[in-house]
DNA sequence: CTGTTAGCGCTTTCAG
DNA sequence: CTGAAAGCGCTAACAG
């Protein structure tokens, strides 16, 4: 029923050797026989059978990239622009040839998931895998990570970490594109104090990652710098890396739902904030909201400020202030990188810029 | 180096085969043998080859699901929602262990890139495929998907429709979840006349697409029903499907930015409109912010309205009113219809009900 | 440039 | 319930 290389070899009076050379064009066949070959192919409709290809050349064309939430166009813009530069497209010849599959796995931010993607990958034995976003920072976790990535690549595969600084250890194995979080973090608190706010809440990330941490970092610097740390310097005493007594601000997922309630939380705790930096512009639209609930206005009674600059946050009304992420570019570059079409860069990391994007939503408080 | 079947069976003293039974789960085998195999699983860290296993059973663990933009969170959420019922999650075991490879595959909305991937999906000898949102129209593509569907349908995939229509031949190897675009464009469109509205612009998606068609469709009989209808009944100059010399609607991609020129294209040619509806909630925000920048105001002058009722639109100012869409759980179920979890609906194909969301941003004209 | 020959690592009858 | 053996369809040396 279904058609193999040996089908095509006879009707093309070859041996399957060479019909698997015109394949994969990796080996020199005269042009008069590659056109019998590739008529035969498309007379008899061949597809090539992936797995055994792979068994056979112990590699396949596949390309993993994990996202913590494919719902969340921070994450869908850039494993979609990683997919241009894998894909199947680009190429234009029509008959699939020498593509790779790039393909995206969801992990909804859990470790677990994370882990078992990686393990389904190093299964089929990928050529490349990609990881976008913030990483969790539990030592359990990393070590795992670690490991995993470990036999991942010296079984071959190529290990690109998008949006994600590189683990720990420093595995030489991995090119790392890393956003500049901390700095943006920093400068667009900076912004904020410059504009004369004194009492700025925060509206966190989940934390335990690494983004989170980062922007957090860049926040606490900025109020530092200007004398405002009013918190505890050594931390609180809740749980976990980076957690701290600040009244000011509240962990939550990065979602809006979570904006919107650690914003009226805050805004309980301390009714006095004049600004309220959120985790990213999605937590930041559900605070907009909830600060509105409240009956204040934006940036009249409070400014708001999110992270990443996704495409709506400038529709916001007023429109957002934000610190913007290239994510197309970084995830393109990702896709060339795990395609090798890109050499790493030099240490194996790379930090993109984060630039502060100054719009309609915050401004002076009043008096 | 890598470890194989044959060191895990040598290890754990039993024969490759019984391994293979117990990894599979599909056959008897002694608790006391099982347990002695898996722990020989675990000391050699042993990860099952995929490409071996899949060319063994002629059939592989992969899941397609195709997308046409990735970026864009009406497909974020479908894909992510179907990955939940796919995925390595559920199972947690920790140990990959039965589960599925859920991937995502973004088409860019390319019909090539479409037929592409199918044909690397069927390479890999998928399990199954979801087609998610809506299908380019054009017939020689239409002919392509339906081989090429026929023939993975045949090689066992099976196949699923998310959001999109059945094709004309209404293949019965199709589950197809279809939304009420139709229906959910009509109740749009009849609110806006119910509150008074007679000049209403549509900014439609493109042409081509069916979403689009049936979306305008809906909104042509909530106009006709009112006597409406000032444009010529058998369309106009410009060619393909769907096309018509209405000047109140124009045409553009699924994007914000098309919203936008395409709004201040309407307004130009119809400075009278009181209402405009857009193809989506994207592209809504784009045609509020034109509105604006041309000093409208926003339900007061002109009432806007998207499609979709994607998340942010709760929070766009003031809120959009749209159409909701069951996006999670119509990504949801078609997962579960993919992995054969659930019975296909009666007579291959159920429509999912779209319902009016009011809100905000529509309000009855001025004078 | 092209054919021959071995496997790649697993699943699956078929016996026991 | 378990083992033996025969491929699945392709690639990759090696010879020509």
């Amino acid at each position: 029923m279904t058609v193999t290389l040996a089908d095509v070899a006879a009707r093309a009076r070859v041996s399957p050797a060479t019909v698997s050379r015109v394949l994969n064009g990796n080996y020199p066949v005269a042009a008069s026989t590659r056109e019998r070959v590739l008529r035969a192919v498309d007379d008899l409709d061949y597809v090539l059978n992936g797995p055994a290809s792979s068994l056979a050349a112990a590699t396949s064309d596949l390309v993993g990239i994990l996202v913590n939430d494919i719902a969340d166009p921070f994450f869908g813009i850039m494993a979609g622009a990683a997919q241009t530069q894998i894909g199947g497209p680009g190429d234009g010849s029509g008959r699939a040839g020498g593509e790779k599959l790039a393909v995206i796995c969801n992990t909804g931010g859990s470790p677990e998931r994370e882990l078992t993607y990686l393990t389904l990958l190093q299964r089929q034995r990928a050529a490349a895998v990609v990881l976008t976003g913030g990483a969790v920072e539990s030592p359990a976790h990393q070590a795992a990570m670690a490991a995993k990535l470990a036999k991942l690549a010296d079984a071959g595969t190529r290990i690109v970490f998008c949006g994600r600084p590189p683990l720990p250890e420093g595995d030489a194995l991995v090119a790392a594109l890393a956003f500049d979080n901390r700095g943006g973090g920093r400068r667009l608190t900076e912004h904020l104090i410059s504009l004369g706010h004194r009492r700025i809440g925060y509206v966190a990330g989940p934390p335990e990652r690494t983004t989170t941490r980062h922007r957090l970092e860049g926040h606490r610097e900025a109020l530092r710098a200007a004398g405002l740390e009013d918190f505890p310097a050594g931390g609180g005493t809740a749980g976990g890396p980076g957690a701290d007594g600040d009244r000011l601000v509240v962990h939550g997922p990065y979602d809006r739902r979570s904006g919107y309630e650690a914003t009226l939380e805050l805004l309980r705790r301390a009714p006095d904030v004049t600004a309220i930096v959120a985790a990213n512009d999605t937590v930041a639209l559900g605070a907009c909201a909830a600060v509105r609930d409240q009956g204040m206005r934006i940036p009249q009674d409070i400014s708001v400020a999110g992270f990443d600059d996704l495409p709506f946050s400038v529709d916001a009304v007023p429109a957002l202030t934000t610190v913007r992420l290239p994510l197309f570019e970084a995830g393109a570059r990702a896709g060339r990188l795990a395609m090798g079409k890109e050499n790493p860069p030099p240490g194996g990391i790379a930090t993109i810029a984060a630039e502060l994007m100054i719009r309609g939503s915050t401004a002076a408080p009043r008096s």
